[in-house]
DNA sequence: AACCATACATTTTTT
DNA sequence: ATGTATGGTT
């Protein structure tokens, strides 16, 4: 065991002083990018156990993610060399299920509720839209589950939500949400808001419950402060009793989470929220050289929403940035791949990032890493768990706990298919909601499935039922890996998948080998558990509450999103794609807010690099199949110029025809018309303005001012900021998806679409980019077109 | 139940 | 362009 820690000699005075911080009141710590955030945490809880003699017991320590709570567990033990700690180390969700577990039932919980991953939710909201009478394709699911999610987030109930909801969209959500939430109930199921949701429930309910736990808790450390939502911190809230001991860190820049539901104002506010509280911030930067440091910092800048940090190092300037100015994606990777291939024997392709705004461009990066032979790692994919033969399996397990689980019921009841058929499996559902029972209790009943079901369905009803019940037999004492290799026996799953022939269902097969080890590895980390059924449920939860995207440290150059570079560390990063349209994202260039969002997007990225930090923008990008001209993005006006050097494509010139007016900064070229908002209510909605690429001659910037002092639909841009700008130079115009040009698109147009022909606009519905077109072709008939993507050519 | 054709959507993503 | 979901057909 280390013996006692010199903190003074290992943290700086401000580390030192939030490590340490004493008396009563909450504290936040603001920590900048690369400040030792995770230092200060663990630190701190090795301060309240060695020094203060706090019971680990009475601490718990609350992140977003499972691979920052088990990074914190693991620094934390290593510090103070126990193991396990026993404090309570996880993601929020993970704190709520603990309690939920126990209390559950004081919030209407049954005792083995299940948690529902993304796709049972949309199947749950599927058919809640229909049965409360919202046909699906009026909304997409996606946005009734978002706003359901938004609202969960908000602590609203399904009443109170339709009582302040006050537009069309709403009134049906409230509806869609009301149903919802009695199809969870009926399911014995909570979603992941759900969680938090009851969690502050039962805290506000439950005097005696709240009161056990503010004696439990009475240190609370929460980590990424700047990501929490109305109901995660209500959540601290309520924990945070008369004696509680908050420490909030976070840092206000990197808040990139506010379309989630994320509210900076929780650490913008925070001293009004938690009286008496003392903030502190973490300036000294150990990751970056001072130029990423002032450069990113001058970006930030910009912002309004934030209280202001200054970053600095002792480790010395480093190289400036480099900008490069591609022609194209294509171009654009190139470059990177050639630029870090430069890099390789200096820092070794593992120390190496490409971050990207949209998964979309990744497929450039691919091909060319792919041609240049340079190892690369593509941190995303399809989650584990969330793929279908391990979700089957899954089901399967459920159903051990619970046969009452009505969702995992229903998926593996024909998994693999035993003939039992769509028809089978409605009748089933229906008689057995009629009657109030579950699935699984009306199975029980022999004579009735022989009377409501043929021979042949009623036979497989009973096979499927004595196998589940041999199942479950078994599982009562078997442990966990052999319960599985017995559902697979028993099921005969494996027998559906050709290994030899299909790659697919060899990697399936994989897949389901990868369950099996991690169901061991589970079970033997868990041996020290009373009985089977513990381990069977907390593997369950585990894999509830488990992504396992940790596809990193597969060696080579990392290739991700800005998102998943939060927390991560490079010591070269290139920033692809700085372009309007793409950062600011186009969806977030009308709202004050979202854009101030997209700058600390570009923020986060910046900060990860160490030593060498790159920047590219392309002129033009193929987007959803078609070019599009690009205009840099407003950000890099913001990168003091004297910090970067510029390198420009020579291809750029090369093939000048369609972008001649190749300037230092901005290009005279534009893009078509038709960003978001501005599109369908106005008379040009759909019709569009593209550059003339084709024909060679990109249009004068003088056309376009005019155009825009005219329509002054722009968002983001008013008329006067156009005006002001002078000429090409500064140049600063919204995405516009181009298309070929054309005169006004309105009811009664000749259209013609690439493959669909010439055809007439019978009707335009809804407005911005969902602007909804229902066409006349001549050769197919009606269709319906979204003007965004149907690339119409108005004749 | 397997198969094919068509429709649809395309920012970011954790739990 | 491209992948996935859905729906109809055999």
């Amino acid at each position: 065991m280390p013996s006692a820690i010199d903190f003074p000699a290992t943290l700086n005075p401000e580390q030192l002083e939030a490590a340490t911080h004493e008396g009563r009141g909450p504290q936040l710590v603001l920590a900048g990018a690369g400040s030792g955030k995770t230092r200060v945490i663990t630190y701190r809880v090795a301060w309240l156990v060695q020094e203060k003699g706090v019971y680990p017991e009475h601490i718990a320590a609350v992140t977003f993610t499972n691979k920052a709570a088990a990074e914190m567990r693991s620094r934390i033990e290593e510090l103070i060399g126990i193991y396990p700690l026993r404090a309570f180390v996880g993601t929020f969700h993970r704190f709520a299920l603990r309690l939920l577990r126990i209390y559950g039932a004081k919030v209407g919980l049954p005792r083995d509720f299940a948690i529902l991953d993304t796709s049972d939710q949309l199947t749950l909201l599927k058919r809640a839209m229909k049965s409360s009478g919202v046909p699906e394709d009026s909304f997409r699911p996606q946005a009734v589950l978002g706003a359901i999610s938004g609202a969960k987030n908000q602590l609203l109930s399904p009443a109170k939500y339709d009582r302040e909801a006050d537009d069309f969209f709403s009134k049906r959500v409230a509806k869609v949400y009301q149903h919802y939430q009695a199809a969870l109930r009926e399911a014995g199921a909570v979603d992941f808001d759900d969680m938090i949701r009851l969690t502050v429930e039962l805290l506000r309910g439950q005097e005696g419950i709240r009161r056990r736990l503010h004696n439990k808790y009475r240190y609370l450390l929460v980590d990424e402060f700047q990501d929490t939502n109305h109901a995660q911190l209500s959540m601290i809230e309520e924990l945070c009793g008369p004696h509680a001991q908050l420490t909030a860190v976070g840092d206000e820049d990197q808040g990139i989470y506010r379309w989630r539901g994320a509210e900076l104002g929780n650490i913008l506010g925070f001293e009004r929220t938690f009286e008496g509280a003392v903030v502190r911030k973490l300036e000294q930067n150990y990751r970056s050289t001072q130029r990423i440091l002032d450069a990113s910092g001058a970006v930030v800048a910009n912002n309004e929403m934030r209280r202001g940090k200054t970053l600095w190092t002792d480790s010395g300037d480093g190289e400036k940035l480099l900008l490069y100015r591609a022609r194209d994606e294509q171009d654009e990777a190139r470059w990177v791949a050639n630029t870090l291939k430069g890099l390789e024997s200096e820092l070794g392709f593992g120390e190496m990032a490409v971050l990207v705004r949209t998964n979309a461009q990744t497929r450039a990066l691919e091909d060319a890493f792919l041609r240049r032979t340079i190892p690369y790692t593509l941190v995303a994919g399809v989650r584990f768990y969330e793929r279908a033969e391990i979700k089957d399996l899954v089901a399967y397990l459920r159903l051990m706990r619970n046969p009452d689980d009505q969702l995992s019921f229903e998926r593996v009841l024909n998994r693999p298919t035993r003939g039992i058929g769509k028809t089978t499996q409605n009748k089933l559902r229906e008689l057995a909601q009629r009657q109030s029972i579950s699935q699984w209790q009306a199975l029980q009943n022999d004579a009735f499935i022989g009377e409501a079901f043929p021979a042949r369905s009623a036979n497989a009803l009973r096979r499927f039922r004595d196998l589940i019940a041999d199942l479950r037999q078994l599982a009562e004492d078997l442990p966990l890996p052999a319960v599985l290799r017995q559902i697979l026996d028993s099921t005969a799953y494996l027998d559906q998948y050709d290994t030899s022939r299909n790659e697919d269902d060899q990697a399936r097969v994989e897949n389901i080998q990868e369950l099996l080890s991690s169901a061991q590895e589970f079970t033997e980390k868990n041996a020290y558990a009373s009985d089977v059924e513990d381990v069977l449920s907390a593997f369950l939860d585990h894999v509830a509450l488990t992504s396992d995207t940790d596809g990193l440290g597969a060696g080579g150059v990392s290739i991700m999103t800005l998102h998943a570079a939060k927390g991560l560390e490079y010591g070269a990063v290139v920033l692809t794609g700085l372009e309007e349209g793409l950062l600011p994202h186009f969806n977030s260039q009308s709202n004050p807010d979202d854009l101030e969002e997209e700058r600390r997007l570009l923020y986060v990225g910046m900060t990860r690099a160490k030593q060498r930090l790159f920047l590219t923008t392309c002129r033009r990008r193929r987007v959803a199949g078609t070019y599009q001209d690009q205009n840099e993005s407003r950000f890099l006006a913001e990168v003091p110029a004297d910090q970067m050097v510029v390198e420009q494509s020579p291809e750029l010139f090369a093939s000048a025809s369609g972008y001649g007016r190749g300037g230092a900064r901005g290009y005279g070229s534009r893009s078509g018309y038709g960003g978001g908002s501005s599109y369908g209510g106005s008379d040009y909605g759909g019709s569009n303005y593209g550059g003339g690429s084709s024909s060679g001659s990109s249009t004068s910037a003088k056309d376009v001012l005019s155009f825009f002092g005219k329509k002054d639909a722009t968002k983001g841009l008013s008329p006067e900021e156009v005006a002001a700008s002078e000429g090409p130079k500064n140049l600063k115009l919204p995405f516009m998806p181009e298309t070929p040009k054309g005169g006004p698109l309105r009811k009664g147009a000749r259209v013609r679409h690439a493959k669909l022909g010439i055809g007439k606009v019978l009707q335009i519905e809804g407005k911005g980019d969902s602007a909804k077109l229902i066409v006349y072709f001549d050769s197919v008939g009606r269709r319906k077109l979204i003007a965004k993507y149907a690339n119409l050519d108005v004749l």
